[in-house]
Parts: structure tokens; sequence; C-alpha cells
DNA sequence: GAGAATTATTGTACTTTTTACAATATATTT
DNA sequence: AAATATATTGTAAAAAGTACAATAATTCTC
């Protein structure tokens, strides 16, 4: 048994860590949040927010209390992606990271200091700049599964607000999913699922003919088991 | 700067292992291959196949080493399933552990001996014993992972026979999505998809009305993106 | 070797879903 | 009042999915 321990002990000397590709959306289209790192190494960098995780704290509460430190956040949409483990991803030894996506309504955001974060800002995903460690790989992984996820989950609706027009929900799907949608079949298939519904209310103080505003319906949602999904 | 690294030795203090989760599929239906544990903790109970990764091993190495070491199969279709992280799911200390899923051809399996497996050996998905650590949430996640999966990527053909006839086609299909399907219509869907050709040769010593054997068209699969999926 | 047993193979009509395509409506601005 | 900007709506044709049952080819049994 002792021998055992002594073995264990070479393998309990790595670390691991949390990658957050936060995922945002307005007229501009699809964002990422990214931070300027406030640690060593690669200090002052623009990054994806993350941090080493404390032996004594849960992965997914671990992965939470980032986003919330960023973002002041709570209850957001988090979904562990992929973990990256290449030998010398880190210079500081072997460190594992774990990635998550998470979804934020840009409205309801609100950017917060950080130990490890000495900035923070949206980037669209066309318009990334260098990133360290292997930030790249993962930002791309990140937005490969989000394309694959949004057919067949009603993802979107995390990224827009509560009240949205058809048209806003129109070019989401089509910044995700780098493909244009005919609008009258657009609507009609939307429609008929029966996820969103009307809210009575129009959009206002807009140049133009004002559009009507819907609102998800995740109790239908969740009824029809989404199978087949939204497109 | 001594700071810093004083600080960073706190997260050093962790281990990474590696599960897989091994699909085969035989005429009883779909398997999964466990081992009798070789070491401690647990010892003698039936597990995952899996170790702690060495810090200078690349993980997705390590994962393969586990299925080269087990079955002697190498070039084996593996995937990253997930990361489990509860901080008291290995007695032993904390302990990340990434689930793979493998799928291999049960014909060209060759038991070996590891350091950490005195047996193994094929489980019914629906006969699993209770095993040690999360590992029954990981498997049912990686089950649940394939169900997900075979409708869009064509990974059947990674567990079947090089040639096969459609009635096994048909019944991995409905083995996975635990699901029935119109023999006619699951033959008119799989040939007008192209993804599998005629070989011209015969099914041998049934006791019944032989049946045509097919193989998988990769190279068509690819040419067609599989947008979609099979089914 | 005739009939039984077992699995393999095939087509058609109907329903549903997808696709292609352009004119009109409602608001603000000039 | 006209110009500008975006919102909203329908129809016909094609493709895909679904429901459904009879016949064929082999071995086995008597």
């Amino acid at each position: 048994m002792k021998n055992l321990k002594k073995t264990l002990k070479q393998y309990f000397n790595v670390a691991v860590s949390v990658d957050n590709v936060v995922f945002g959306f307005d007229a501009d289209g699809l964002k990422v949040l990214l931070i300027s790192r406030g640690s060593e190494p690669f200090t002052g960098s623009w990054a994806l927010p993350g941090d080493l995780i404390s032996p004594e704290m849960d992965l997914e509460y671990s992965a939470e209390k980032i986003l919330k430190q960023l973002t002041g956040l709570d209850q957001v949409y988090m979904e562990q992606i992929q973990t990256f483990g290449s030998v010398d991803r880190h210079p500081f030894g072997r460190v594992f990271t774990i990635a998550y996506f998470a979804l934020i309504k840009v409205e309801n955001y609100h950017p917060q200091a950080a130990s490890w974060a000495k900035d923070v800002a949206w980037f669209k995903v066309t318009e990334i700049p260098k990133l360290p460690f292997d930030h790249r790989d993962i930002l791309e992984y990140a937005r490969r599964l989000l394309k694959n996820r949004i057919r067949t989950q009603p993802l979107v609706f995390e990224l827009l607000p509560k009240y949205f027009t058809l048209t806003e929900l129109h070019f989401i799907h089509e910044s995700i999913l780098e493909e244009e949608f005919d609008v009258r079949n657009f609507r009609k298939k939307i429609l008929s699922s029966g996820i969103i519904e009307e809210t009575g209310k129009m959009q206002k103080n807009v140049t133009h003919r004002p559009a009507m505003l819907y609102r998800y319906n995740a109790a239908k949602a969740k009824q029809l088991g989404f199978e087949g999904g939204i497109l």
C-alpha cells in the first residue's frame, strides 16, 4: 500500500482549468466574449475567460463561477464541450483544460472586473485576434458545436432577448449556420412548429414598419420533445 | 514570481484519468466491454476500462493506449464524450476523468490481459452489473450520445463486419435507437442513400434463404457529406 | 422429395414536408 | 405626397416519409 501511494504521487501532479466560450448576439451578428489576461502567462493578451480549478471545487461549479465573476450572470445556459490535453499546451506544466460554452443575452450582460481579467470585450466570431494557448482551437470547436446544436435544440432563445421579432430570429439562424433561408419558408416553418408565440406587442422606435414581437414557448417546446429540431 | 509558483502548487495537486466506453455489436445486440479491476480501489469489481494519465502523455494517446492494451486494436473509432469532475468521485483524491467511447468490430477483437484488468467481458447494455465510481453515469451518457450520433453519422459501420446483410444493418439501427423501422422503408432509404454497395457475395452456412452481402462506401458517404444522416 | 420452417426481398398509394418564387403593407423621413 | 425601409403573406410543384403484405430462396424434417 505504501508503494501504491508513492506511485500515485507522480500522477497527482497536474492541474486542470476551465475555459469558457461565451457567445452573445446583437445586430452585428454572433459575438464571443474575450478577456485581457491579468496574470501570467500571456499577461495582457486577449484570451478565453478561464481559470485553474481548485482541488476542492466541483467542475461545473468552477465553470459557472468564472462566468458569474465576469458577467454577474447566474443561471446561464452552459454546456461542457471538450477537454483539451496536449502535453505542452501550457508553459507552466501539465494543464488539462475543460472547455464550456455559454450563451448569454447581451441585454442582461453587466461586465465586471475579475482578478484574472484586466479588460473584457465582445469580438465578432469572424474577427478574432491572436489567442494564446490552444484557445483558437477551442473557440473553433465551440463554433462548430453551436452550429451543429442549433438545428436540433432551441438554443437561439438563450441568445435573443425575451421579446424578439421574426426578422431577428431569422438573422440569428443565418448568422450561426452561415447559410441563407427563404423569408417565407423560414417564417412558415418556425410558426408552424409552435415553439414561439405572439405577444401582442410591437416593436417601437424604429424608422420603418414595426414588427410584431414574439416570445419563446418553452413549455410547448418541451412538450414537443423537439424531435427533428427547429430548422 | 516566487509567490506565484507557490500559489500554483496547490493547483498541481490533482490527477486525471481516462475511461473508455467500448461498444461492440453481435447477434445479441449492443454490448459494452467491461474489465474486472486489477488494482485499488474496487479491486475485482466490474468497471469501465480506464487508467490514470501520466503527466507526460497526451490525452488522446492515453485513451488509445488503454484500448490497445485491452483489445490489441489500433485505429479504432474513438471520440471524447465528456469529462466528469465531481470532487468526491474517487476515494484516493481529486481525480477528473475524461470519458471516451470506442466502436469496435467484435470480429477483430482479441482480448488481452492488462496490469489493471484481471478479466474482460462483454455485457449487453441492458444487463450491466453494479459499477464503481460514477461509471454508471458515464456509460449512460455514452449510450445517449451514441443514440444521438447514429442518425447523422455513419457510425454503425464501425460496429459491423466489413461485409454485412441489410438485416444486420436494420437490426443494429433498431438496437441502438430502441425503435422499430419498417423493413421495406428501411431498405429503400438506406439503399437510395448510396452509402452502401452490393458486393456480389452471399451469406453462407445459414439455415434459410441466404442474404446478399453489402459493404460501406466511405468515399460516397464522404462525398455526400452526410447531410441529414442515414435515418 | 414434398411440405414445413425460416428469413430475404420487393412496390404502390397516400400523406407530409420541403422548396421555389414576388407582391403588398405599414411605418418613418424628406 | 413621394421616397425609403422593413414586415408580412400564399401557392404550386417536388421530394421525402409512411403505411401496408405478398412472394422468393434456402435448409430442415419426415
